[in-house]
DNA sequence: ATGAAAGCGCTAACAG
DNA sequence: CTGTTAGCGCTTTCAT
């Protein structure tokens, strides 16, 4: 095959360990001899072997990122900063998709690949907490979103980064309220998943509404099957018309998601609603379509960059043998953009 | 970390060499050693090191599969199929998707990961032939489809497995000339691609109606930007329009994918047209949804199984040392359902 | 700042 | 049929 080691320091005049510092980015090399070892490496066209390095050093070099769907905007774009961030920590990125079912879920969980990745960073959808405690493997693990640990039972047993869904939820809720809105649909409920993400977010609507001295409808909360725009199209535009055929409207909807709220908005706009002036509606992810659709939509921005780099560094303190168990708090903020301002042309997306 | 070789040897009261060769099913072990040997290696919990082995065998046990989307029914169960079969070689199969991305296409082409995977079985999409000539990495590779490589200047280059599109395309075209339709479109260039499975398709297409007296008609020839359901619908459904316009019509369609078909007859049926009665319809990769689609959908039936099976057993021979450069064809079969059948009640999806 | 050398866990050539 | 053993290519301790 490829020139080894040995060939590099022979060609150069040095001894392996020289070679190996070089290639290591050793800081203690003199830079005459640097030079010289990096043109020989570069003449033999040297590539480290992986496989030598990992049986030495017992780690592979690679992670696993498992998401449960790489074609929603929101998880591609946090997969692309993971694999971009993963490259300063020297690791290359395995990803997985889950679909979402649980049974493949558990799979991953329980470490198929345990010889192959140094450590996971896993967005749950399906699988029950009680499976994540059970985990016996010891792969290190970094699990993104809430997904029912915040009991304070389990705390302290996973590293993860969360973001406060029940302060954001309530936060974007406010915003409508401020706004002039009184009668808030939410929409994206789960009810059969364990993901709780739904639920906490449905938890800070209610907790909003409260504030302003609106008791929660339970008939303005509607679940949806999935987080996508159909979805939204398709529960949204089912409630209006039960509200229509009732006499009842609607001045304002909060979806969990953007891909949620762009399809709600089409379900609006096809029963010749206007957003904003109708309703206004917010969003939560703050994906680019929602910088670039008619309306701009307002949103809930998570961090995304923030969760990637936290994720990363949670997984590299787990590897290097601290920090288990620790919960990182990823920020967000509202963004305000046409679709929740009564004034439309003033503000643009960014 | 976990048990080794050597440990497992120890408290068998066997040698390395005996637990290596049980572990690697090796035939000549005594029945007796091997039962002892097995269960010393339940109990430790032995697995091997990857790594290790990698560094003696030379062999990752890693190949991988890239394909332009795995949300597509047809890639998604060809790769289900050759994730399987994999199996059997003892491989793990790592999967990429370029999304059609020429540059992602590229990177993978010339081997980012060659370190990581014994091999590649590639499905290109944007990357022209050329580039693939170009290719300086030794890393053994399989495309899938035919690619511009039918040029006798460029056969024995790469490894390959091909079905016929021509003649599939002719066979479904004809299909629908023998039910009596007369004025047959062909639903599924993509001019701008370097792809040239729809050339193919095409030539085939042009080839049956030639072969029975038509002229072909370049109107009836409809590109799409994608190969999906919307993009069959909204082409489809454009040149209705326009023909209805000019007081044309149909008789049938032929269509390059299933998710095509399905797409256009939607536009069909939106339409009011009816199929098969006013129009009959072909589509092409037999895609699950056309067995329980109304009405049920006739389509080119690739080998699927097949082409996984090649696939492998091309890669496999290429690592052996020999084999490489050779075209090994898929088989497609013509399989009738409702969409083109007049006396729509007799046939059911199988 | 650089060299010598041990050994990571496994496979397979060589012996018996 | 089974034991002994030499490396695969690299990192890293110890020595200089």
């Amino acid at each position: 095959m490829g020139a080894r080691l040995q060939d590099v320091a022979t060609a150069a005049g040095v001894s392996v360990r020289t070679v190996s510092n070089v290639v290591n980015d050793f800081p203690h090399v003199a830079a005459g001899t640097r030079a010289r070892v990096q043109a020989t490496i570069d003449e033999l066209g040297y590539r480290p072997n992986l496989a030598a390095r990992t049986l030495r050093r017992s780690r592979t070099g690679l992670v696993s990122l498992v998401v449960p769907e790489l074609d929603s905007p929101y998880f591609a774009e946090l997969a692309a900063r993971i694999v971009a961030g993963a490259h300063s920590y020297g690791w290359t990125v395995l990803i997985d998709q889950t679909r979402g079912d649980e049974e493949h879920e558990r799979r991953l969980i329980h470490g198929v690949r345990n010889q192959l990745v140094d450590g996971l960073i896993f967005s749950p959808w399906s699988v029950p907490p009680a499976e994540l405690l059970a985990r016996t493997d010891d792969i290190a693990l970094v699990l993104l979103g809430e997904h029912g640990l915040e009991d304070p039972l389990d705390a302290g047993r996973f590293s993860r980064v969360v973001i406060d869904n029940v302060a954001a939820a309530q936060e974007a809720t406010a915003h409508l309220l401020a706004g002039g809105a009184r009668r808030i649909a939410a929409v994206g409920l789960q009810p059969h998943l364990h993901n709780c993400t739904a639920h906490l977010r449905v938890r800070g609507y209610r907790a909003a509404l409260s504030a302003a001295g609106i008791a929660p409808d339970p008939a303005l909360e509607v679940p949806v099957r999935a987080l996508h725009r159909a979805d939204g199209a398709q529960a949204f535009g089912t409630l209006l018309d039960r509200l229509a055929a009732r006499g009842e409207q609607l001045d304002g909807a909060f979806f969990f998601t953007d891909e949620l709220a762009l399809g709600g908005v089409r379900a609006a706009v096809e029963r010749g609603l206007h957003v904003p002036t109708d309703l206004t509606v917010a969003g939560f992810d703050d994906i680019v379509d929602g910088r670039f659709s008619v309306p701009t939509l307002t949103t809930i921005a998570p961090d995304k960059q923030g969760i990637a780099d936290a994720a990363l560094r949670s997984l590299a303190d787990q590897l290097a043998g601290s920090g288990a168990g620790v919960a990182v708090p990823a920020r967000h903020r509202l963004v305000v953009r046409e679709s929740s301002t009564r004034r439309q042309a003033d503000s643009v997306g960014r």
